[in-house]
DNA sequence: GAGGGTTGTGTCCATGAGAGAACAACGGTC
DNA sequence: GACCGTTGTTCTCTCATGGACACAACCCTC
């Protein structure tokens, strides 16, 4: 199934939304030194460009500073404010092309403790601490392969570590690719744990198929949502 | 500053983006068990909505089993790909939340060897491996507060683990929450690294402030962009 | 056989986003 | 002072999205 996981970021502030859209057309003013240039070049409107600088401005403050004459016309320049903006922008893209292009582990269970937003969660594989949205028994894990750590096994002593989850298995396969390397993880009855490590973390950890190793992940980083609704079939039927 | 992220996830095939609105009318018909009622109910149009789940099924396969005439006059389902699909865009956004809610600490450094999309980068705090897209040697770093975990300082074998980047430093500060607790760590020449972790881990690691502590964070886990463009201030003026 | 509530179409209209064009204001250079 | 390429403002036009409505087809119940 070629499903492919998207997104539209966004940063919001007073209602108002800096989108991909308005990121360009800022790193375009940067990069032609002027707003009807920017828009020239992105084949949008000179009109709308500029209302919409006027409109983020009402909202993120001051972005771009306009000179109008002078030698060449004049221009405009981004502010140190426009270029913070575009660089938390930026950052956010990455990190969400970072999940959706990340492969996980999914897991159902069963929430048998809750202290606030983190629980207990009864799986296949074991008990696994996550944050838990509050109000659901039955629940279904995320678990990112890059927030997958691996050790050799009985290296790690119990109580020294933040990584409150920790599953002893042994290795399936590893899909070694350029720099970076896939592992899967057989943690008994049947299920199965991805991790994305470095190759260099194969080379020191020594892995190779069927040998013994720890996975660790830390609560923090997993994710559950309500299972699925037809479990209970509490249709409403008008 | 209350700048807030937001998203729009979307999952795509053949073309076409299935994604909140579409979630929203596939539950509606489940809890209402027509399409009719569903788009009442959402105050949508029954003609639209109609439309849209056909072109759906055109990209995802068949979503909804529809009955017409019988007693009642018929209704709709949905079909096991349907809960797939939005069992699926369920956790893809749990995970665009997670990281568009959590702190990440950013650091400024260059690119001093590369190895593919992987790559060692000189930061302040010290030498980063990470995930760094081709053709940029200065770049910022992003490491998100939920993907670092503490130890006790020196526990941690060098050769053990798979988490390729490991800082020591001095707890600073500890912001307590809930369940969960939020800790800065000073890693010399000014930077600061923050961890959100369990409160529990806090207790076992007997963690306070002017503790020594060690942080580690993968590398698969730590996303870098090209820095700032003022940097070299390259603008093709035309 | 009539009734009823559904699925399937098709058509019309309101709304909003954005292009395109026109024009004034600006302030350096020549 | 004329020129020029900007910014700023306003208008109209087009296009896409989606609601409102009408109507046929369906099939079980009564």
């Amino acid at each position: 199934m070629d499903l492919e996981a998207g997104f539209d970021a966004q940063l919001d502030k007073s209602g108002v939304g800096f989108d991909e859209r308005d990121a360009g057309l800022l790193r375009a003013i940067d990069d032609h030194g002027s707003l009807n240039a920017a828009a020239g070049a992105l084949g949008r409107s000179y009109s709308r460009s500029q209302r919409r600088v006027v409109e983020l401005e009402e909202a993120f403050g001051p972005l771009v500073v306009r000179e109008r004459g002078g030698s060449g016309g004049g221009g405009s320049t981004l502010t140190d404010g426009a270029r913070d903006l575009l660089a938390a922008f930026e950052r956010l893209t990455a990190e969400f092309t970072g999940v959706a292009e990340v492969e996980e582990t999914v897991l159902d269970g069963t929430v048998v403790e809750r202290d606030g937003e983190l629980a207990t969660v009864e799986t296949p594989a074991g008990t696994v601490r996550a944050i838990v949205p509050t109000g659901s028994r039955r629940v279904r894990l995320a678990i990112r392969a890059d927030a997958v750590t691996l050790h050799t096994p009985g290296a790690l002593p119990d109580r020294e570590t933040s990584a409150r989850n920790r599953y002893r298995g042994t290795v399936s396969t590893i899909e070694s690719g350029d720099a970076l390397a896939r592992v899967a993880l057989d943690i008994g009855d049947d299920t199965r744990l991805t991790a994305l490590v470095t190759r260099e973390s194969i080379a020191t950890l020594a892995l190779s198929p069927g040998d013994e190793a720890v996975a660790s992940f830390k609560a923090t980083a997993t994710r559950a949502i309500p299972a699925q609704r037809d479990a209970t079939d509490e249709r409403t039927d008008d």
